[in-house]
DNA sequence: TTATATTGTGTATAAAGTACACACAATAAA
DNA sequence: TTTATTGTGTGTACTTTATACACAATATAA
């Protein structure tokens, strides 16, 4: 046990929990939102599925711990990652007081391939979950609230989209993310009326991309520009 | 020095950030929604205001230490408290890295007293704030974005209005949040309306509480399960 | 050709947001 | 007593947005 003691080197003069960041990641394959998990390699848990995540590392913030583990162990780099909340239930973890800061990202077109820690990386339907480990069933329904909330303004969600998509797309985009059919016929007004006041999609002349579909549908690209400007004037709107 | 190293009792494996909580509080006042700030009696930062907050310690989750600290310091203690994000920067205290997880809070009608590491607490008007410590400028903007996405939906925010209250109360609570005058009517209107549907706020037959004011005006109170069983139905429409 | 699936457009109706006029009651000043 | 001021409630017209649903256009498959 000495030589177990002498190996613990960072020493303080106040106790400290140790401190973890995990990452909800997301996917959209065109039809199904998806996340990615990998199975643990080691308890606890060990088997289960649960988020990237690891032990944040001196001198780097949260978020880039949470991203630098993520590449460890899937090898995946997100386009676009926030912070989503905190876990600090004091027995979260079975070994000892661990606090996770838990961040969401979007990744488009990505897979997973795993190493380090992680047995197995892989993208999971949203609505086909496995078991999880820790409380991370617990963030998932955060997550799943927080882009329900956000959807509706946020310019990041198109990271999850191609360049160049269609109005189908974005409605299915909205249906997985809700788990509900919307009209499309409604939808698409919604959009192509929201566009011409406040130019936030753009018809594409030329769409590069051309998919094999009964009927060709438009392509629209994403002005971000324009949808940070509708967002800063209508702050609030009765 | 060697004394000094003894009282480092706890020791780790893997270096370990100190982890705080801190809380922004606000009240309002019936025109001005204000903010809790303390202002430091020790280095660093010392004299400068801060959110009151403190170093997470055993046994406790985040925002246990967050409302801890927040009593121990200042004696309030709020009637609703939810997380607003963490600050990891490495340099955001000049002493060694800490990470902050910020905790938002609602409280009515509750003075402070300056207690503990603080010198001074003070309600200020979120518009009129002095200089502050750390990245607390930068938390209370995240805070005052916070505020302004959820007071469209939140019940939390009756917390800060009496338990019967009346309209034009509540659209100066609406115009303090937005820092911006909405016309009275038509927020009259919206309120109104919408209770009909929803039962969400319900008129007061015999206001306990009689302002002199040159038109007495109607007095309503906030139906939880009523807003709530509304989230649920309306969690997206086109 | 015919059937089917997918996309685009249109139309009618209802609901909600916005702008603004005006009436009423209490208080203070003339 | 009259008059003005202020905070409050009600009403009206207009615009915008949401919802339900009909129907046409196009490509694929039988």
């Amino acid at each position: 046990m000495k030589g177990n003691d002498s190996e613990k080197s960072y020493c303080y003069r106040y106790w400290r929990p140790a401190v973890a960041a995990d990452n909800a990641v997301f996917r959209f394959d065109g039809k199904n939102l998806q996340i990615l998990l990998v199975r643990r390699k080691n308890d606890p848990y060990k088997g289960k599925w649960a988020f990237p995540g690891g032990f944040m590392e001196e001198g780097e913030t949260l978020q880039q711990a949470a991203l630098r583990e993520l590449k460890e162990e899937t090898g995946v780099v997100p386009e676009f990652t926030r912070e989503l909340c905190s876990q600090s239930d004091p027995h979260r973890d079975p070994r000892e007081q661990v606090i996770s800061v838990v961040f969401y990202s979007f990744a488009h077109n990505q897979t997973a391939t795993a190493n380090d820690d992680a047995a197995e990386a892989q993208w999971f339907n949203i609505y086909e979950l496995p078991e999880l480990a820790f409380d991370h069933a617990e963030i998932f329904q955060k997550a799943i609230d927080m882009i329900r909330l956000t959807i509706r303004f946020d310019p990041a969600f198109f990271c999850l989209l191609d360049s160049e998509f269609t109005l189908p797309d974005l409605c299915r985009l909205w249906s997985s993310a809700f788990n509900k059919k919307f009209d499309r016929r409604n939808f698409q007004k919604h959009w192509t009326t929201f566009s011409l006041l406040t130019n936030i999609i753009e018809p594409v002349d030329s769409p590069s991309n051309t998919k094999t579909s009964p009927r060709a549908p438009k392509f629209y690209k994403f002005n971000r520009e324009s949808y940070i400007k509708f967002r800063k004037k209508n702050r609030f709107h009765f």
